[in-house]
DNA sequence: CTAAATGCAAAAGGTTTGCAAGGAT
DNA sequence: ATCCTTGCAAACCTTTTGCATTTAG
């Protein structure tokens, strides 16, 4: 099958998902069909709600529930990753072709700007070296005011 | 007056409380003298329900809701500053001779650990700088395995 | 047919607030 | 006397879960 039910044409992360679905032995649904799309086409840094509000507008039968546990499964089979920007909501970013960066957080208008340093990473592997730490993970974000936003127009 | 109203010597600490008490037109209470005097001599990095069981040994008369403004109030007056690690509760610690540093947290003892590094700081004023980015707050977090929950001993 | 998935409603769980009674100045 | 503070209970709000019904394989 090189179709979704829904004639989408097949992408690697479709495939991905249905790989992950079957060695899981869970169900492929139109549900989970529709909420992988939009999570795919949909901005970065989406929180559930906001998913949940966009997964509506193409079946609005889908309920809250199920874009919330879709997201979970979707955390599982590598397709997304959590960011917590600390504003209370949990934000799930694409991860299929994930690679470790950091984030700038604008305290004004909320956008997200991702970064990534190699100097930073040296220096933290350093640091972790020096503290006989084993480091899982780890999360930088900055905090403060996007160049649009410090020019003091509305946000 | 240079002793509290329970007989402590007067601190730094203390004095600058009473001080932004005053400039903010609050009152000075029991209830806000225990939780100070309780919190400057904890751990750092505790819980409001961590600190509010400390309280209730000194006095059970103290509310959760007053340990939890007074802390919001400790806050205000640059005597705490809040870390999050993640697992759900917000941390406050102590804050009056604060200076800046990031976290290694172990994520099967629960323990955290400071750093600071100029170098880190360094390269993450430049990125800032090459974003147009006006920095306002920063927090580094590295979660992993301290050196002795790496030895295997139980947690 | 069987096990998994769905969606509603309700529970969790930490944080925050309304309010009447009590306390500081 | 006035305004602030306290503590209880309840509200908040996002995240999770229980459960009866529906659906995929």
């Amino acid at each position: 099958m090189t179709r979704t039910k829904k004639g989408e044409p097949d992408s690697p992360e479709r495939r991905a998902f249905y790989e992950c679905l079957r060695q899981k032995n869970l169900k492929r649904t139109t549900q989970r069909d529709v909420i992988l799309d939009v999570f795919l086409q949909t901005r970065r840094h989406v929180s559930s709600e906001e998913l949940y509000e966009q997964v509506k507008q193409v079946d609005p039968s889908i309920g809250f529930t199920t874009v919330y546990r879709t997201l979970k499964l979707l955390l599982d089979c590598g397709l997304a990753h959590q960011v917590q920007v600390g504003d209370g909501y949990t934000r799930y970013e694409q991860g299929f072709h994930y690679s470790h960066h950091d984030h700038l957080i604008c305290v004004r208008c909320g956008e997200l700007t991702e970064f990534f340093s190699q100097r930073l990473e040296a220096i933290q592997d350093e640091i972790v070296r020096r503290h006989g730490f084993k480091m899982l993970d780890h999360s930088l974000r900055i905090w403060g005011l996007c160049h649009k936003c410090q020019s003091g127009q509305p946000g």
